[in-house]
DNA sequence: ATGCCTCCCCGAGGGAGA
């Protein structure tokens, strides 16, 4: 099974750049991140003429999570646990039911910034609503994915220049760590696997010629349960995707599961 | 750089992103 996670910036703007890498890379499952679309608006017969199913989790203008699925999906839910007043749509999770059923979660976290201020507060606590999920996921019996823009730079190797991040909600200090309390639950990073060093990267600003220059970041993420982790076969970023028509600010980020 | 683009709302120009 090959797994993706793409934040798309928009599904309108996107319409012909997701189809487009979907029919190349062929990916058997994706979430989707930013799909800035209400779900009665989310266009599914795009996906379901490929043969996916869809499910959404969307809201107007902001935000809004899915997921494409070549197998059928079993147990969708929709918004992270604990907070019921929270109405920000980034978080949809479902079981893929193929040879072996993995649990699949897609996630938006919180941009955060300015730092400090509510919307870094929002950031942080949902994280420590992330860290519960993480936990209860950590400790079930299926397989388990969570994948997403996580907004968070994990290491300084993960910008292209990390002090222009010193100050910034994707980079301080309470974001890595509350982002490596949730890894050290005992969570592997698909592409540090296999990708070691600096120079990858998910994410270049459309500004000041960030993709040109190459200065990236590395904030788009797949963290697999030790039991997923051993089905892991293979990992990749579609850095080239960025370089074409039209393209979101993030590309996808792949991993390939013995499923 | 309280923002160099781009997206959304819609039908101007402001909020949000990272």
């Amino acid at each position: 099974m090959k797994f993706a996670t793409f934040n798309i910036n928009g599904i309108k703007a996107r319409i012909e750049a997701l189809p487009r890498w979907l029919d190349a890379a062929q990916p058997d499952v994706v979430v989707l991140q930013e799909i800035k679309s209400q779900d009665h608006l989310f266009p599914k017969e795009i996906f379901e003429d490929r043969g996916y199913h869809v499910e959404t989790h969307g809201q107007k203008s902001f935000n809004g999570v899915a997921i494409l699925s070549k197998w059928p999906l079993e147990d969708v839910t929709r918004g992270l646990p604990g907070d019921p007043e929270d109405e920000q749509a980034r978080w949809i999770e479902a079981t893929v039911c193929g040879t072996q059923a993995i649990r699949i979660c897609g996630l938006y976290l919180p941009n955060g910034n300015p730092a400090p201020g509510p919307k870094y507060d929002y950031k942080l606590a949902w994280m420590a609503r992330l860290y519960d999920r993480a936990k209860d996921l950590m400790e079930a019996e299926m397989p388990a994915v969570m994948a997403g823009d996580y907004n968070i730079i994990p290491q300084a190797e993960d910008a292209a220049s990390p002090s222009d991040w010193t100050h910034d909600a994707l980079f301080m200090q309470p974001s890595r760590d509350a982002y490596r309390k949730i890894v050290n639950l005992g969570f592997t990073d698909a592409i540090r696997t296999t990708h070691f060093g600096g120079g990858h990267y998910s994410f270049w600003d459309y500004q000041a010629g960030a993709w040109n220059r190459n200065l990236g970041i590395r904030i788009d993420h797949i963290l697999m349960t030790p039991s997923c982790a051993d089905l892991m076969t293979n990992c990749g970023i579609d850095k080239n995707v960025r370089g074409e028509e039209k393209p979101s600010d993030h590309v996808p980020v792949w991993a390939e599961f013995d499923i």
